[in-house]
Parts: C-alpha cells; structure tokens; sequence
RNA sequence: GCGGCUGUGGCGAAGUGGUUAACGCACCAGAUUGUGGCUCUGGCAUUCGUGGGUUCGAUUCCCGUCAGCCGCCCCA
C-alpha cells in the first residue's frame, strides 16, 4: 500500500496553486494600503497559550487541538487559531512600547484542528488574519471590518454578508449568561438534548437552535443587548454608525456568539450568501478582544482582529462560478532536432531566461511534431527550431504560433531579433 | 464525537456471482521519417479503496477498516 496523504489535508497542485497565490497577494496588497505589516510566528506553541488565551471551556481547546509532547517534555500544541501566537509575540517582544501605535498585524499560514473533515472544514487549513493592538477607538473596529469584506469584493465576491453583534464588557457578558441560565433551567426538559448540554457549556447557543427555535421561551428569552452598559451600547452604536459611513451595509443579529472565550463588544461574521454553499457559510469571523494581552502576562491593551480560510474563500469564489486562474503562456519554446543542437540549445535557453523571457524546451526526446503539439500545449508564442541543419549555417528558425509565419535569423543574433518582437 | 451516502484506469462514467472489465475525455504512437491546433488508425486497468469472510469461483454477496461527501455539533 502506498502511503496516502492524512485525513482533512490537502495537496495544492499546479493549477489550483495560482489562485491562492492571487488572493494571498491581494491580502498583502490591501494590508499595505491599510498599513498592516506582516508577522511570522511558530506553528507550535506552548499548550498554555491556548488553554489560557482561546479558553479552558471551548471546544477547540477542549477537544479539537494537536498537542503533543516534545523530547523535553513540554507540552506543546499546532496552533488552532492565529490571536493567541500574535498577542503572546507583542507582549513577549514589547511591541506595547513601539513608536508606531497602535499596532496593526497580519499574518497568513496553517492552523490545524483536529475535526471531523466536511467541505470546507479541514485539519490543516490556512488563515489570513489581521489583529490591530493598542487602540479602542470603534473606527478601527470599523477598519477592521472593511479591510475584510474589501478583499473579498476585490475578488469579485457579490453575495456576501456581514453580521454583527455586542457581547459587552466582561460583566455585561457573565450577567446575561446568568439571566440566560435562569430563563431556560427549569423548563429545559422541553428542549432538546442538544440545548440541554448548551444551558451550562454556552446558554447563549441555545437562542440559535434550529430545532427549538418555537418554543414560548425563545421570544421571551434574554437578550444580550439589554444587559449592556451604557458605555458598550455607546460603543456598538458608534461601530454602526462608521460601518454606515463606509457604505457596509450589515445585520444586527443579537444571537451571535463567538465560540472563542476571549471576544467582548464588538463580534462580527462575514457569511456566503452563494447557492449551493452547503452548511458552513462562514467565511470570515473576528471581534474585539480587550482582555486577551493581560490573561496572557501583558499590560492591559484592547485590541480586535479577524481570521478568514483562504479554503471557504476559494469555495465561495467557486460557489459564485468566479474565473480567475488565467494561463499566461510562455514566451519561447526550444524545439530541438539532433545531438549538437540539443547541446547548443542548453546555453540558448539560458540566454532567452536571463534575456528575461520564460522560455522551455523538450527534454523528452520529441520528435519535432511532438515538440510542436508541447509547445502548443505551453501556449507558447513562439517556436524557435534549432536542428542541426541550422547549426551547420549558423541560423535558427522563428516562428510565430499564431500567425504561423516563419522566418530564418543569424544565430548570434537571436536574442537581440527575439527582444525586438516583444 | 454522532447519523446518512459513496469508493471501478489521470479524469468522467457503465457493468456482471464465472474464460480477454463497456464507453467518453486525456495521454502515447503511426498515417505526415524537420513543424502545432483538424481527421483517421492503433495502444493505454494481471484489475474494480483496503483487509478478511461466504463460495468450486467475487469487482459484483457479507463484515471490518480507510477515505471522501452530506447533515448535526462546532468553527475559519
């Protein structure tokens, strides 16, 4: 048996590769209009990190995350999600104390979460993410929000849709979880096993729940938004009022929750609104995180991000039926008859490359048809045919695969003639 | 972690308890022995995800297993 590639991974191969690379490059193109820079952080870190960052509590931690122990008996963990490393980085390296502030970041690479594989959910996935430390004005909450749902636009992504919701300060949040639990405990006989295991693990979840959702307690049951403050509902409104300023048209759905523990105020969703999109719709989450640089042993530093899966954004590109990978075609194909032209050819072909043309040859031992259809193949738009023939007059053969005109040039002179035609 | 569906060449896809497993695309070769995209001819699965069982005999029946897909949970 041959060795198969692990379960929820997957091989990017040639011709899918492109457009990831252009949605990588996007990314980068819009963080640096944005004035986001890049960091690099390990896959791996210590287990704590994330037990203590992401939550004791949450499933992922729980039991979705790849922790192992190393050779020195620590125990180690591949990252689940992005936050966590970025934070633990600006307050290991101090970056609280850097001239430019706030500290605005992003970061592209693999997560990895031990799940049970469907479409669009993997064990190994890649996430771009962008985290923005030190500040706690809602316009960058706003920034935040329109640096995403641009990308995607930029893409050419149309059915999109953005949700969001306040889940206030820390207290606001413990009080309505509170009210939560009381509301449902003692009629939750009536609701199903599933919102059962939900009353004492994330009451919140149970206002989301498909099966119960006409039960007399759901429309009277508590709602988030009447359990802030006065200074988070001043917040939330002024996220509003910028995200209208931006034309980013939204919901407010009181109802949504983010599974991560360390979201307060500002949560936010970017769903697909694509037929045929399957369950897991989406594409894109974040929120604010305020408390998150002290839990892990820094100075007190609001901060907000997101994370989306360049995955679910490929699968809403395709969903949509957007084209995107073009074939460039080469330049220059070398095709090659006999065994001084192929030696000949080896520094010719190097010549065309440094000359700056992508250019190929056959190193099959075509014959010339064979050569031809490769070329073809190659969308190149020239041939140059270099036999021995021409070898022995010093020439070589250009033609042009489009037009089918062919002409003769000196030798020495191919790659002078060759950058003329461009 | 739970439930359902599926698994035949590089891809798509038929099929049967019994000597050589359709077909289409792709690929390779030739017709055209130094010139592509068209056409024609020929070639291309000791094998039906994998392991075991039933059987005189299994790709076809049964069980396990692995993987993919769909739904739930959760999330990106």
């Amino acid at each position: 048996m041959s060795i198969s590639i692990p379960r929820g991974t997957q091989d990017i191969l040639p011709g899918d590769v492109e457009l990831w690379q252009q949605i990588e490059q996007k990314a980068r193109e819009l963080c640096e209009k944005y004035q986001y820079q890049e960091i690099r952080t390990p896959i791996f870190e210590h287990t704590e990190l994330f037990s203590r960052g992401v939550g004791d509590t949450t499933d992922i931690v729980q039991k979705e995350m790849y922790t192992f122990e190393d050779r020195g008996g620590r125990s180690m963990t591949l990252r689940p999600e992005g936050t966590a490393s970025v934070v633990r980085a600006f307050v290991e390296k101090k970056m609280f104390g850097l001239a430019k502030q706030p500290v605005k970041l992003y970061y592209m690479g693999p997560m990895f979460r031990y799940e049970r594989p469907q479409s669009g959910r993997f064990r190994q996935f890649v996430q771009f993410g962008v985290e923005a430390l030190g500040s706690n004005d809602p316009a960058i909450d706003a920034e935040v929000i329109s640096l995403a749902m641009n990308l995607y636009k930029e893409m050419g992504l149309k059915k999109l849709k953005l949700i969001i919701n306040s889940l206030g300060d820390k207290e606001s949040r413990l009080a309505h979880r509170e009210a939560l639990i009381q509301h449902f405990q003692p009629r939750i006989g009536e609701f199903c096993s599933d919102c059962q295991n939900r009353l004492k693990r994330n009451p919140l979840r149970i206002l989301d729940c498909k099966q119960d959702r006409d039960h007399e307690l759901m429309k009277t049951a508590p709602s988030i938004i009447d359990y802030l403050n006065e200074e988070s509902k001043a917040y939330f409104e002024k996220v509003q009022k910028y995200l209208g300023l931006l034309h980013i048209s939204f919901e407010v759905d009181p109802n949504l929750v983010r599974g991560l523990d360390y979201y307060n105020h500002t949560a936010f969703e970017i769903m697909s609104d694509a037929e045929g999109f399957g369950a897991i719709t989406t594409l894109c989450g974040g929120g604010r995180y305020n408390g998150l640089a002290e839990e892990i042993g820094g100075p007190e530093t609001p901060g907000i991000g997101f994370a989306l899966s360049i995955e679910r954004f490929i699968a809403a590109l395709k969903a949509e039926g957007i084209e995107t990978a073009v074939n460039e075609g080469i330049d220059c194909y070398l095709a090659v008859l006999g065994e001084e032209a192929k030696d000949y050819s080896v520094g010719l072909l190097q010549q065309l490359r440094l000359a700056g043309f992508s250019a190929e040859r056959d190193y099959l031992n075509r014959k010339i048809k064979a050569q031809f259809k490769a070329a073809d193949r190659l969308h190149a738009r020239y041939v140059a045919i270099l036999g021995d023939d021409e070898l022995k007059n010093n020439v070589i053969h250009v033609k042009n695969m489009a037009t089918g005109e062919q002409v003769e040039v000196a030798l020495d002179s191919f790659v002078a003639y060759f950058q003329k035609l461009q």
